[in-house]
DNA sequence: TTAGGGTTAG
């Protein structure tokens, strides 16, 4: 190219020309500035020389936002270049051309260049026309220059010069786009449209069959959109229908009329807002005013209701397409599946599947999918599979990632661990890209189904295939681990999760915490009847205080659960005292934290526990002057409380408390009524707990009367199938409520003919036979009766007892005769 | 424009 002699000829006159400098202004202002400012270009140079405006607050510090439609410098400098040229070698430019390169000068804050181009201009003969203005606005536009627009527009006001319609549209419309990178620019634009709408702005010269470009008006509303100013959205489209229809009056203004996109950016704001009432208003309007709506604005609304969870209004919206004659897709039926899904209704997520195709739409991957996930949330992991075989058969379906995904997701809540792991193994066989996702929903799986080996195994597989996990893999993770009792390795997790900077967020530190609880109460549990000093301690409750205070350094207010985890762990471990510092710092929390009746009553377990039954009673006490009423639970956790410090005076009280009697220790008789009678009824644990400390006491007097008392506050002790072998436990507690609830049992098994026992195997289950260590409870309603009649009977039947259970139940009840003779003759 | 996650205390 360079034997072109033009070509030279350009190469010495550009480096001339750069020499002088052209890119860095070298042009004498002042020589300008009187010509300038009498074609009103002086006020842009000196209101925006080098004055930044793309800037957004952050805190204290201003931080400069990349604006997203910023110019290419390159395409600036070849176009100003090619100015340069055509001028040094005395070529013409047209107007329109010299236009554009100023347009993009301004665009992007060069005034040095828009004086030369300037200069050039003015050498050629050409004068800022009506089109430079309009190219400068076009450009600024195209930049998202709203500042440089609105100095434009003035300066064409200055030059005396009427700004057309478009003019405003585009000026507003570069204005949004500032929006981007500072909220509240929409506000400016807004007001630069009002102004010219109502004509309160002299130099406009919109009307009736001139009105500013809807697109304008558009921006502006989608900007609203962004920033959920859903009010001023739909204030601003009545605003605008009113004033642009033919009969308006003058105070109406002159506004375009809105279209299908003005009515779309409206239901985006509001249904962005959670207004989905005001949304289905917005899309009912648009016939009205002759808009028909499409089938993408519907969806909107549709999604608006699904995050609301309000699946019957999504699934009105369908009725109401067809009544406004908008076609539904495949993605409308996805919208409202999502919705059903999402509300967990699993059954009329799926009558939508059969829905849609009665109406010749095929479901694809995404509406399987979302029904499997309303499945796995509801932990219908045969459903789950169920759909998942169905999408094999169905056309033009394939099971993706996210599909199984969802399907193991059902297997894990289900308690399935093994079917999950197979759904993992077919998605390796099927060559489906495993992800962090998959391996969370196996993990989870394993985690709650007490699998802590295969778990951690997984987490391993994860690394070998290079899939990082996510603070979700190892918050499962670290469930998985407090589920198995391997609360170090659940510690080691967490810690892990530091070193790799990762967040550590609530969820994580509750599961951390819940670990400890949980091998605390193993713990104790394994070493009940021995003193703790005498055990190795594991000061587990200590690393739970280290996780509260590291989670407090992290900027995490710890929650309800974490708090009373904790303080489990501490009663576990005998440490009453920082159980009850630790409902003293959620005192002073915020409302998330402040002690719940669950947080009381694990304070009051752990003093119980260490025999500090008056700690408990004033934890008792103080919960219900908060306000928080004392539950079944609480009243067992003191009278528990009770029984270890052996105080059968106040047991005996708290029992009259909790059936509503009067007494003297505990006040507010009348409340008690109603609270005995809704939330605080006993059962068979209370009456357990109640009676083995009257025992011990040898007050058997009080005990018949609460047996009878029991009666009369309508105790129903709740059934449990016989499942395996039963024993009755006839050491401490127990007997005397298997004395009470067994003896219905009993009555009834004798006078039963043999077809019918199949029928109350259920109820012969009593909670006092213990299995594994664990308390089942049976159904019967009690009578009352003398605790030495009871013996007997038992006594009596033992051996009719073992005959009559239903070979359904599987099982056998066996009464050791001589522990029961030895314990009558105490 | 429609689809995927976790903790849960007494």
């Amino acid at each position: 190219m360079l034997t072109n002699p033009i070509s030279l000829l350009w190469l010495v006159w550009g480096l001339t020309i750069g020499a002088l400098g052209f890119t860095k202004a070298p042009i004498a202002l002042n020589s300008h500035e009187t010509e300038l400012s009498k074609q009103g270009i002086i006020s842009l140079t000196s209101a925006l020389y080098g004055t930044p405006h793309k800037t957004k607050r952050k805190g204290n510090t201003v931080v400069a936002v990349r604006n997203p439609f910023q110019l290419s410098q390159g395409l600036l400098k070849r176009k100003l270049s090619e100015v340069g040229k055509r001028d040094q070698l005395g070529l013409g430019l047209s107007q329109s051309y010299c236009d554009k390169v100023l347009g993009l000068c301004v665009a992007s804050d060069e005034w040095d260049h828009v004086l030369e181009v300037l200069d050039v201009m003015k050498r050629h003969g050409l004068k800022q026309e009506r089109s430079s203005y309009r190219a400068c606005l076009q450009a600024c536009f195209g930049a998202g220059n709203g500042p440089s627009a609105q100095e434009i527009l003035s300066a064409m006001e200055k030059a005396g010069m009427d700004a057309e319609p478009v003019d405003i549209g585009l000026t507003a419309a570069a204005m949004c786009r500032n929006n981007l990178s500072e909220n509240g620019w929409w506000r400016k634009a807004l007001t630069l449209l009002k102004q010219h709408s109502h004509g309160d702005s002299s130099s406009s010269i919109t009307s009736r069959n001139n009105p500013i470009p809807i697109q304008a008006y558009n921006a502006v509303l989608e900007c609203m959109a962004e920033e959920r100013q859903w009010k001023e959205a739909v204030r601003f489209l009545r605003l605008m229908e009113k004033g642009s229809v033919k009969t308006a009056k003058k105070e109406d203004g002159i506004y375009p009329t809105p279209a299908l996109s003005t009515y779309r950016a409206v239901i985006e704001s509001c249904a962005g807002s959670n207004q989905a009432e005001q949304a289905i208003q917005v899309l009912k309007s648009m016939k009205h005013h002759g808009v028909q709506p499409n089938t993408y604005v519907c969806e909107l609304v549709i999604s608006a209701f699904s995050k609301k969870m309000q699946w019957r209004r999504a699934i009105q919206i369908l009725d109401l397409m067809e009544e406004l004659d908008v076609p539904k897709t495949v993605v409308t039926y996805n919208t409202v599946i999502s919705a059903c899904a999402r509300s967990r209704e699993v059954g009329m997520a799926k009558n939508l599947l059969s829905k849609m195709k009665k109406e010749g739409m095929r479901p694809d991957e995404v509406s399987f999918n979302s029904v499997i996930g309303a499945c796995a949330s509801t932990a219908r992991w045969k459903d789950a599979l169920a759909l998942l075989d169905q999408c094999y058969r169905e056309p033009g379906v394939t099971p993706n990632i996210y599909i199984y995904t969802n399907a193991m997701r059902a297997c894990a809540r289900g308690g399935s661990p093994k079917r999950a792991l197979s759904l993992l193994q077919v998605v390796k066989d099927k060559g489906l890209p495993l992800d962090s996702y998959c391996y969370t929903a196996v993990i989870d799986a394993c985690a709650k189904g007490g699998m802590w080996k295969q778990a951690l195994s997984l987490l391993d597989e994860m690394q070998t295939k290079a899939i990082a996990p996510t603070e979700v893999t190892y918050s499962v993770a670290i469930s998985a681990c407090g589920n198995g009792g391997q609360w170090q390795k659940a510690l080691n997790i967490l810690q892990l999760m530091r070193q790799q900077g990762m967040n550590v967020n609530l969820i994580t530190y509750n599961a951390a915490i819940t670990a400890l609880s949980k091998a605390s109460r193993f713990h104790a549990k394994k070493s009940s009847g021995v003193k703790s000093d005498e055990i190795g301690s594991e000061d587990l409750w200590s690393r739970a205080l280290l996780l509260l205070g590291q989670m407090k350094k992290d900027g995490i207010e710890p929650d309800g659960f974490c708090y009373s985890s904790a303080i489990s762990c501490c009663g576990a471990e005998g440490r009453w005292e920082e159980a009850l510092k630790l409902i003293e710092v959620m005192k002073k929390g915020g409302p998330r934290t402040r002690p719940n009746k669950v947080a009381y009553t694990a304070a009051i377990c752990a003093c119980g526990r260490a025999g500090e039954a008056d700690h408990a009673l004033n934890l008792f006490q103080s919960m219900q002057n908060e306000g928080l009423s004392a539950d079944r639970v609480a009243y067992n956790a003191l009278f528990s409380a009770f029984r270890v410090a052996g105080d059968a005076d106040k047991t005996y009280e708290l029992w009259r408390e909790m059936i509503g009697k009067p007494t003297t220790t505990f006040s507010q008789p009348s409340n008690s009524i109603a609270r005995a009678k809704s939330s605080a009824s006993p059962d068979i644990i209370t009456l357990t707990d109640c009676t083995a400390t009257l025992f011990r006491a040898s007050q058997f007097k009080k005990m018949d009367k609460v047996f009878a008392e029991a009666v009369d506050s309508g105790i129903i002790l709740r059934g449990n199938r016989l499942d395996s072998q039963w024993e009755t436990d006839l050491s401490g507690m127990s007997i005397p409520v298997a004395s009470a609830a067994s003896r219905y049992i009993l009555n009834q098994i004798r006078s039963l003919k043999p077809k019918d026992l199949e029928d109350i195997s259920f109820i012969t289950g009593v909670g006092t036979f213990h299995r594994k260590g664990q308390n089942k409870t049976g159904s019967s309603k009690e009578t009352a009766m003398s605790l030495r009649d009871f013996l007997r009977s038992m006594l009596d039947t033992e051996f009719q007892l073992e005959s009559y259970i239903p070979p359904r139940a599987k099982g056998t009840v066996v009464i050791k005769k001589e522990a029961l003779a030895q314990w009558i003759e105490q």
